[in-house]
DNA sequence: GCTTAATCTTTACAGCGTTAGGATTGTGCC
DNA sequence: GGCACAATCCTAACGCTGTAAAGATTAAGC
């Protein structure tokens, strides 16, 4: 049968389409992951024609931009706001950027320019959220080193978390424990190297 | 104009098809990146029709598959080889592997997940560097560290490489330092780290 | 209430991966 | 050498995709 228009909406003008597509793209891209974020599926999925997309963004790639973006800022705000587990953790804010990346394994694929290279290119709001995981990275760690080895430091510390999410989400880590004592035992190991490690 | 096959081709039949398929994937992977693999424009490369690469791979995948079994190969072989600077790095093997993702970022993106899910999951070659990538970051901290902080630590460290190389490859490492300088700080930071950071 | 602009529609086009079936060439047996 | 066969290549075609063009429907402003 061939695809048509949901008949099922009330009125002509859908009313809110650009909010929908955004939601219904989340949705494929955490169901089916980046490859499959097309331009008709989501339509499809909304219930309305593809070329309707074309008035509320001006391509497809821009559909999975303004995803990035969004997830962007979610990731930013959650950050930001500061894990609440204060259990002695050496590196807190490292726990919750993997936690995070666990949660929403796909949109931080998609941040990270899997499959869509122009998100890492053209999104304002994906470089602040690259530049901010880097400064927060970098403050995790500042009451415990000083300044001149602070940017090494932090880049060591964002690179450990953005590779452990990625091998983490990817499921390439196959040991039998569980993901979440292994986040935490990886990064209090990374937490006392810190501490004795000045150069 | 109407593609058509290469008329500068001495015989009909290629001879060598599925190496030159191979070849020019790599080729299309390095140059425009996995998003861009596709099966006309391989074939079209080798001056050949696109059905025909169908007698020598079941799909689009297969290729991309092929690529990364013989990129995964050549990986393994490249860090089992081991690095011949010994100029006193704490992680040497660190270094090579990063020095093997910015040789090969496109190879490197397809063999951990990139655009084609499948790879990681069916390439034998692939789950193998993946395993041996592990083993090696253990073996290359093992004179060091107790066997029961191994794991972790190799855990650790291959976790750390595998997030800066990836970090690099995707230029989002803007300090104005030499790459190779900044790689070596981190691992070496990392390595003084793991010396001080017994459990 | 009419005009206008915005939104959604159908229709159409080129490019994609893939299938089916015909043309051409290398291979092994007589 | 010649012949049957299998392997390899080709063209044609199908359904899919993203996107452009142009017509239908509705909301907004005077």
């Amino acid at each position: 049968m061939p695809t048509r228009p949901n008949k099922s909406r009330k009125s002509y003008h859908h009313g809110d389409l650009r909010n929908a597509l955004l939601k219904a793209a989340r949705d494929v891209l955490e169901e089916r992951g980046p490859s499959f974020l097309g331009l008709r599926e989501i339509s499809r999925r909304v219930g309305v024609s593809a070329p309707s997309a074309y008035h509320h963004f001006p391509s497809r790639d821009a559909i999975a931009l303004g995803l990035a973006e969004h997830g962007a800022r979610e990731m930013a705000e959650c950050l930001t706001a500061g894990p609440r587990d204060e259990t002695g953790a050496l590196a807190p804010y490292g726990e919750a950027y993997v936690a995070f990346v666990r949660a929403n394994p796909a949109l931080y694929r998609l941040m990270f320019g899997e499959g869509f290279p122009a998100v890492s290119q053209y999104s304002h709001a994906v470089r602040e959220l690259r530049k901010r995981s880097y400064e927060i990275m970098k403050s995790n760690l500042e009451n415990r080193l000083s300044d001149a080895e602070l940017p090494i430091a932090g880049l060591f510390l964002w690179a450990l978390v953005h590779g452990l999410g990625l091998l983490l989400i990817d499921g390439q880590i196959t040991t039998g424990e569980d993901d979440r004592d292994i986040v935490h035992r990886v990064l209090q190991l990374a937490g006392t190297g810190l501490d004795h490690g000045r150069t």
